[in-house]
RNA sequence: GCGCUCGUAGCUCAGUCGGACAGAGCAUCGGUUUCCGGUACCGAAGGCCGGGGGUUCGAAUCCUCCCGAGCGCACCA
């Protein structure tokens, strides 16, 4: 409908005149309702263009629209206020629309914008050195319902985690768990103690890393490599089977709880094969020849003053070992060497400062940095009543992904982590989750779903069902053309959230869609009324289930029949 | 010091391309049930959109300065 108005007031600001080529004809929805169910504000911004009172160039827009204007679509066109033109649609389109919806079924919202395109999303990304922690849980369902949202507009999607397996970080874990075997294997082994930044202490065996992993869950890993191997390994420097126990273990965690959020993977890359298959030389070599490295103090620096920084950074670490940034380069170079027409990636706030070295790099190397899109997300901080909760994955007190799950449900973490902006601080305080759940927005869709499907049981309980030749038309009520009205603005939410890459917006848009619901049961009777009355009501409700449900899978949220 | 994000009702937050009187949930107060799920619905109250200046027919939205919060500014990731 909106492409089809913007078509018709193209051609009636060609037959003008003087309007320039150029000129973005933009319509709107109002948010009051008797501005009508579109609006354009064209007249007002021609005012100083075509140096006329808006008002009079309203006037004569609005007279040719009128003309043009299919009278089965559009009921009127009206010119309000300063030079506002509103559009008010027939009531013969909503039963159109209505009957599409209820045609396409569990398709219904679904459009073709990135059509015969393909995406990677890439999510998640926290190397294995620990459980998944809260932050990385708003990451995890940001990332995966924009991979949702794409699908819904057509984009071939992949979904892809990649981590960091060849730094020192995993070197540090490994020592950790080989520090742990030790001591269980020799019970008498040397203690020593290392004081922590809060200045509290903690008593680990001798061997253990100054900067190492405290978590019990060291320990378990330490325990099963013992159980394994027995006392072999000791005699041994390698740090590999500790670092691959490590890697393997913790990697079942994170994709056990990424699971119980609905999350699955396409594909995970890794540092360790960008080294292996001499990429990271690649990009060393790459930026090296297009002159934008030097050597100083023993490391290899990229001019990254030459993109505006104020100071350059290191490429390769005087140890000769990359710094992270390096095959973070070569994975992205990969990206695009994989052929995808977008490529989104979901960062912390902590990153903003890295991740323009990585595009500026892309771009010096001959790639299209724009078709990389950075979803930057705010900090969660995690409360408890009036405590705030330390999140560091070094120490054992912090909150897991796993825990908060435990508390609140897959549904309400999913939720939580999607009903607000990822530009805004997330506060999460756990007392309240757990003690006023039920007072979470989300339930308030799952019931007005779950009560949708018992009103339409009940019908059914009665002898209505379901008829494709339903007389539509007999609704009429002002809640029920309003409710129509929400409903059919679905695929256009699913659109405009998809290309802000904002799941927030669908959340909010649900709300409308079960608040309209509400105001509809309660004002217009099913079972009682006549039957094509109620028939066509019964029509409606499946029509307001099917967008709830639509909506709540594209969260990756679930729609029960029952609560 | 510099950069990024944010500042909207008591609280948590929406506000899509600059549009018409600034929106929702929670909390508070009041009302609604012979009827399909009252975990619902209706209403009231609550605002100098952090502050000043600017651009515009029109600014919560854009520019600028100031104040405040969070996060960065590593040969850590």
């Amino acid at each position: 409908m909106k492409d089809y108005l913007q078509t018709q007031l193209r051609h009636v600001l060609d037959d003008l005149g003087d309007v320039p080529d150029d000129f973005d004809v933009s319509l709107e929805a109002p948010a009051r309702e008797e501005h009508g169910d579109l609006a354009t504000n064209t007249a007002l911004r021609l005012g100083s263009i075509l140096e006329d009172n808006p008002r009079s160039i309203a006037e004569t827009v609005a007279e040719k629209l009128r003309e043009r204007v299919d009278p089965t679509r559009i009921k009127s066109v009206e010119v309000a206020g300063p030079g506002f033109i509103n559009f008010r649609f027939a009531q013969d389109y909503l039963f159109e629309g209505l009957a599409d919806l209820l045609a396409e079924g569990e398709t219904f919202g679904h459009s073709d914008g990135g059509a015969g395109q393909s995406a990677l999303v890439e999510y998640v990304s926290a190397n294995p050195t620990g459980p998944l922690t809260v932050g990385h849980g708003r990451n995890a369902v940001l990332g995966d319902t924009i991979a949702n949202l794409l699908e819904w507009t057509g984009y071939d999607v992949t979904r892809e985690y990649y981590f960091n397996d060849a730094g020192r970080q995993m070197r540090v874990l490994a020592q950790s768990v080989r520090a742990r075997y030790e001591a269980i294997v020799s019970e008498d082994a040397a203690t020593k103690t290392i004081t922590l930044d809060d200045d509290t202490t903690v008593e680990v065996p001798a061997s253990f890393p100054e900067d190492g992993y405290l978590g019990e869950y060291i320990v378990d890993i330490a325990e099963q490599v013992y159980d394994e191997h027995g006392a072999s390994l000791l005699t041994t420097e390698s740090l590999g089977p500790f670092q691959e126990a490590a890697e393997a273990a913790i990697f079942a965690e994170i994709e056990g709880t990424l699971q119980r959020l609905n999350i699955e993977m396409d594909s995970y890359a890794n540092e360790q094969e960008l080294h292996d298959d001499g990429l990271v030389q690649d990009v060393i070599d790459g930026l090296t020849e297009a002159g934008l490295t030097y050597e100083e103090n023993g490391a290899l620096w990229l001019k990254t003053t030459e993109f505006g920084k104020e100071q350059d950074t290191v490429l390769v670490k005087q140890s000769g070992e990359p710094t992270y940034r390096t095959p973070d380069i070569a994975y992205h170079k990969t990206k695009f060497e994989r052929g995808f027409d977008l490529m989104i990636d979901v960062f912390g706030a902590d990153h903003h400062a890295a991740y323009p070295d990585v595009l500026n790099a892309i771009d010096v190397l001959g790639y299209d940095k724009e078709k990389v899109n950075v979803v930057l997300y705010q900090f969660v901080t995690l409360v408890r009543g009036d405590e705030p909760v330390k999140m560091s994955t070094r120490r054992a007190n912090y909150v897991t992904l796993d825990d908060l799950i435990d508390q609140v449900g897959e549904d309400v973490t999913r939720f939580f982590f999607l009903m607000r902006s990822p530009d805004t601080h997330l506060n999460f305080d756990l007392e309240l989750a757990q003690e006023e759940s039920e007072k979470n927005p989300v339930f308030y869709l799952q019931y007005a779903h779950a009560r949708i499907c018992s009103v339409i049981d009940k019908a059914e309980e009665v002898g209505f069902s379901y008829d494709e030749d339903a007389d539509l038309s007999l609704l009429t009520h002002e809640d029920e053309i309003a409710l129509m009205k929400e409903l059919l603005r679905f695929p256009r939410a699913l659109q405009n959230a998809a290309d802000a890459r904002a799941p927030h917006f669908v959340p909010n848009y649900l709300r409308d869609v079960a608040t309209a619901f509400s105001q509809f049961y309660d004002n217009c009777q099913i079972i009682g009324e006549e039957d094509d009355l109620a028939i066509a009501r019964m029509h409606l409700a499946l029509a307001a289930k099917t967008v709830l449900k639509n909506g709540l899978t594209v969260l990756g949220i679930s729609a029960p029949r029952s609560m």
